[in-house]
This record gives C-alpha cells, sequence and structure tokens, in this order.
DNA sequence: CATGAATGAGAATTCATTCAT
DNA sequence: TATGAATGAATTCTCATTCAT
C-alpha cells in the first residue's frame, strides 16, 4: 500500500521524461529476466544508458522501482475484465461464449510475461507483503468478482440460480487456469508452456463447468 | 536434477551427524522465514550454532542447502498420497469419500509451511530452474497421477466412465485447491489464510465435481 | 583567507536578493544543527526554498556556503567588544565592572548558537585551516586584544601596571570562560549547560583575578 | 617440527593477532589525520594492509572503531594524574612544585596528537554525544578532580584554606591550559603551536594562582 | 534569474566462500 | 572434524556539482 502509492506518484511525476521510461522498460525487463534481488541497480542502469543516481532521482530507490513495475501491470487487468462483458454478450451460445472466455482468461494470465511477473510476486511476498496483497485484489480479485458479476446477469438467461455467483466465478477461474498456473509457477523457461494445448484446457473447463452449473 | 542429487547424497553422507543436522534445521526455518536471498550463510551458522565452515563441510554450498530443503520436504507428498486410496475405500459413500479426500488435500496443500515452501520455491525458480520443476514432477504431478489412479479405479463404482482420468484429477484438484493456493501465493502472514474456511471448501469443490462428473 | 574572502564577495555581490538571505539562513541552520558534513546541498535547498542550481548561482559551492556563516559570525564580536568600555566606564567600582563584563562575555560565548559555531568550525579547522584561523584571529583574538586595551587603560586607575595587559586579558578570560568553554564543546546538548550558573563563575573569576592583579 | 614450520606458524599467528592491532593504529592514525568523515574505511583497510571485509570483523563498524579510538586515548589521562601527587610532594617549594605540575599539565594536554584528538571529539560531538560526554568525564573531569582532590589534601600545608577546591582545580586549570586549548583548537598545523613557550605559560600561570590563592 | 535533470565518483556495509590450524 | 580469521567482489545508495532550458 505504502510503496504503491510511493511508486505511483513518482509515476506520474516523471512520465513525460524520455529517462523515467527507459528507466522503467530497463528495471522491468530485468527485474521479469533475473529477478529482483539477482537484479542490481547498476544493471538497470546501464540497461536504460541512464547513470545511476539518474534512477534515484526519478524514483525513491529499488523497492520504488518494483512497485512500479508491479502497480503498472496490475492496470493491464482491464484488457480482460473490459472483454467479460461482449464476449458472453456477443457470442452464439452460453457455451460457445463461455468457451470464448475462458480461452481470452487463459491468454491473458498464461502469457510468459504475466506468469513471470506472478513468479516475481509471489517470490518477494515475504519482502513485500502489502504489494502483493494488493496486487492480489487489484488482479485476481478483481477478474473474480467481474467474472462474479457477469455471471449473475447470465442468470435466468442461460445459466440458472446461483447461490453465490463468485463462488461459481473462481470455479470457471480454477477449472479454467489451474494447470497452466500451477505449471507455469514451476517452469521458467517458457518453452515448458508452450507445450500446453490452452484452447483444449478452455473446452474441457467449460464442459464441466455447464455440466455442474448449466 | 543436478542440486538435487548433490544434495542428497550429501544428506546421505552426513545424516548420522549432528551438526548436519542441526544446519539443516537452521537453514530450513530461515529460508522458510526469510526467503533464500534474504538469509546468509552466518545466519544459518549462528542459528545452527556452528561455524560457518563446518557448514561447508556438510554442505556443498548455500545452494546445497536449499536444494536440501526442498527434496526433503518433497517426500512429505507420499503422506497424502498414502491416504488416498484408504480414504475412498473407507468411505460410506462416494461424496463423503471424496469431501474427505478433498479436506485432506487442502489440510496438506495450506498448511502455512507448505504454502511458504512453495512461495519460496516459487521465487526461486528464475535461479534453480531444475529444482523448481523436479519439485513440480514430485509433488503436484504426483499427486495429480495418484489421484487419477484412485479415480481410474472407481470408474464403475460410482464414478462413470472418464476420457481421462487425468483431466479429471486436476479438475478436482483445482476445484479444491484453487482458492486458498492462489491467495496463499499473495499472502505471506498466515493470519490471512486462517480466515478461510478449508471444510465448505472441500463441499463445494465436492459438490461440482459430482455434478459435472457423478 | 581564500574561502572567507570568497564568501564575502560572493555575500555582497548577492545581498540584495531575497533568496540570497534565505540559502543563508537555511544553511546556517542546518550548518549548526547538524554539522557540515552531514549537511547535504539538496537539504539546504529544500530548506530555503530554492533549487539547487539556484544555491550554485549565488554562492560558490558548499564551502563558500559554509565561510559564510562562519563570517558573518565573526562579525558579532563587535557587540561585545563595543560594550567592554563603557561597562567598566558605568561601573560603581572596579570589582563591580569586571563582574558585569564578566558575565557579558559570558553570556557572548557560551550562547548556545555560539557553542555550536565553535563546535563546527573546531571540527572542520582539518579541512579549512585558514578559515579556522582567521576567525580565531578575527573572534577570540580581536576580545583578547580589546580586553588587553581596556585593561592597559584602566592601569593607575583601579588596576596596578601590568607587565604585559595582553596576559592579563587571557587570563581574566580563561578565569571566566574556561568550565563552560570546556563542557560546552563536548556537551552538544544545550540542556547540559542550562546547568551552569554563569552568574557564579563570573563571581569567583573576578574575586580571584582582582585578588591576582587587584 | 622442524624451525622452518615453527617460524611460520609464529609469523601467521602473529599476523593474525597484529590485524586488530594494526586495524586499529590505521584508523587512529587517519582520523587523527583527516577527520572522521574524511576518512573512508578502503583508506583505513589500505593502511592496515588487511581487506576491508577484516575491519567489519574486527569492529562493529566505522563508529566501533572511532569509539576504541576514543576510548583507547582517554585511558592515557592517568599518567598525568598518577604524577600529580609526587610532583608536588617531591618539589622543594609549593611554588615550585605547582610550576612542575603545571608544565605537566601541559605537556600532557597541548601534545599534537591530543589536540587533534579533542579536535576530531568536538567536531564529531554531534554525531556522538555519548561519546563526547563519556569523554569529558574521563579526561577533563578525572584531571579536575584529580587536581582538587591534591588541592584539598594541600591546605595547611602551604595553600590556605579552600571553600572549594574544586573550583581551585578548574581555576588552575584554565589558567594554565587556557591559550594553548583555546588556539590549538584552531590551529590544525602544529607549527602554529610549537611558537607557544610552555614554560613562560606555566610560570605565569602559577604566578596568578598563588597571588589568589596563597 | 531560476529550474529540473543528469552525472561520476565514492560512501559504508554484506556476501558466500576459502585458508591455515 | 571443526574453527576463527580473512578475502574480494558486489550491494544499495548519497554526494557536490553542472548542463540545457
Amino acid at each position: 500500500m505504502n510503496l504503491a502509492t510511493t511508486a505511483q506518484s513518482g509515476q506520474r511525476r516523471t512520465r513525460r521524461l524520455a529517462s523515467g521510461g527507459a528507466i522503467r522498460e530497463a528495471a522491468a525487463a530485468l527485474f521479469l529476466e533475473k529477478g529482483y534481488q539477482a537484479t542490481s541497480v547498476d544493471e538497470i542502469a546501464a540497461a536504460a544508458k541512464v547513470s545511476k543516481q539518474t534512477i534515484y532521482t526519478h524514483f525513491a530507490g529499488k523497492e520504488a522501482l518494483f512497485a512500479d513495475l508491479v502497480m503498472a501491470n496490475a492496470g493491464r487487468v482491464e484488457e480482460f475484465i473490459g472483454t467479460i462483458g461482449p464476449t458472453l454478450a456477443g457470442a452464439g451460445s452460453l457455451e460457445s461464449g463461455l468457451r470464448q472466455l475462458a480461452r481470452r482468461y487463459l491468454g491473458f494470465v498464461a502469457r510468459p510475461d504475466a506468469l513471470r511477473l506472478r513468479r516475481l510476486i509471489i517470490g518477494e511476498a515475504g519482502r513485500f507483503p502489502d504489494l502483493a496483497s494488493e496486487y492480489y485484489e487489484r488482479v485476481p480479485g478483481r477478474a473474480y468478482a467481474a467474472l462474479a458479476a457477469a455471471f449473475g446477469y447470465l442468470q435466468g438467461g442461460g445459466l440458472p440460480r446461483m447461490d453465490d455467483p463468485m463462488v461459481a466465478a473462481q470455479h470457471f477461474a480454477w477449472l479454467t487456469l489451474g494447470l497452466p498456473l500451477d505449471r507455469g509457477m514451476f517452469h521458467p523457461i517458457d518453452s515448458a508452456m508452450n507445450e500446453l494445448d490452452l484452447d483444449r484446457l478452455a473446452d474441457s473447463a467449460v464442459r464441466v463447468f455447464l455440466a455442474a452449473y448449466g
């Protein structure tokens, strides 16, 4: 919370400057590639082609740089959330809508960079507990809530009444994401993930979901 | 793979020595509490009440100490796997058997130490990719396989024929574990987990699973 | 000498500007509070509410700022020197005149800010040897000389002939100031000084001085 | 055991034991020469011919090194205190005893290294207030107390009854030390001090002291 | 005249590891 | 086997100062 706030104000203050962006990009790339602790401020400065001190004029420190990366990426969940309604509304059938939705969800969550970021945050959750839980609320938490809202909306129009749409949303999420997320956390090399057939995962998740809830 | 092998042989070599055990315990406690990088060999030596060099006599280095912790804990999955068959066989009904099974699964996976270890391995997966994937195969992978075997066995005796028992096992696993595992990764402070009602999680997971597969 | 000259010309050049004064005040307050090395130009800029570069427009650098503080305070010795003659002349007796003088001397030298400045100059004497010796000549040196002149003047009118009025002046000075100056140098927290009873110090110094010289 | 081995082990052993002392000596020399802040740990390591980390195994840090220097030198005041009684007792007359005492006092306090240490402590009193006041109590404070005790002892045997021997001791101290201490604080280059004739200072201090108290 | 951005050198401290005993 | 001493490289971060605007 603290760090997140710090990072955001720093972000706003300097967003216009080229070097601020270069630092952010360099830091993001290195953190995602090598991890937080294994990345030194010197490396970030070298990659961003600025001096070390310039980093410290733009950001409060290495921690703020990390918080900045996390919070900047947290915003991207909107890209997925925004498509939930249209995807379901625009599909020919409930089943096909859910399938598309599951596929998009997988596409958002199982992206190599998203998995790397997830590993990064989990790995540093001990050091940045507030940042980690804020990220949880902002990203997976918001996605569950948006799904639950959509499911609530669909009741009567295809989906039966649900006691707790949030539970249904989480079941949908985990039927869909469980395997790639689980594997992804333990397989830092992307090729290991590419072997997964995301379409089949989406299909079987929707089949089970509809069999239970449909 | 490499590290795991190294660690195991080191373990065997010195298993009988008291100081080896003290080092192992101290390292495990510190790694789980503070993380791998944040724990120094000095701290481990101090906690184990041995000199630093003694650590290097027993273990190849800090990495070996970490691999030792991971692999030692990997073995504990057998405790859960071994109860799958008896739990299902000894229950009055399929539903009650699955419910007990889900509860045990949750109890094994959502233990504070298990969550900590999981965060630890995920966070260091970039540094120890082989160790992380070996852990994945040995722990979650073996659990899925054991569940799939049990489900295959049950076909005809309660469960219908399944195209792919492994997929069913994973669905069962993720319906059950999804939420606490997801939350647990981002909430390093245990109290955040204690609020979850594991019994209700097990119940609703089994309800969905049986509605879909039963 | 060098620095002092630099500072003075810089002072004259910008005396009319408001920001120059704000910078000077901020620097003085911070130097006296935290010391020379522990005060950063950034802090001075922040306290003066100007940009760092503005400081460099007004002053040659941090050293000049320090020299400016020292030399500006050196001038304040005139406040004391100017009262020596009137104090002695206006008193009812030699003894009461010397007592008032001693009291004023203490009041001037044992002021918290004067002690702080003294510590500051002594602490940086290795870095600014010329500044320190110039300060010595301008402040304690001038005070001794003015006292010696006054004592010479008094010969025959209460004080007997003295071989060396300068030695008498220094004896008077150190009988009076010795203890608070010595303690003050080693006790940066003012409260430690407040316990001293300056009136009693003045009384006993004058008693000894007159017993020896009167 | 042959001679070569013995020599080698002896050499190593002394080298190891010496490192603590070498660090201490190097730090003392550099602190006294350049000041606390201007001396880097790197320089100390280089001067002591040890690695930087070795310093940190022997001392908690730069501050501890400074405190060590101060406290080690504080002990040297005993050399002076121990001679007070013998000096006064062994002299032919009170006047000659006090003159020798004043000369010794000056010799102890106005030593170049003692003046440097004094400047050092005063300059860092803001950063190390406790160290500075402890030094004050242990060194000047103990000297005053010892002088007061000696003066109290002399009452009736040359010195008349004194209301407060401590005040007399401080007067004696400051009549003697005032000038060189004052000048010494502002003149870091020793040559400036050498011009002072310590014998004449002692003589005139004792003359005034005896005229007032004798 | 004033500013925000940028710099390069250098600060103290910690690290995993090895050596001689 | 176990140890205390020692190491060299790397860490984050701060500093006084200057430049382009």
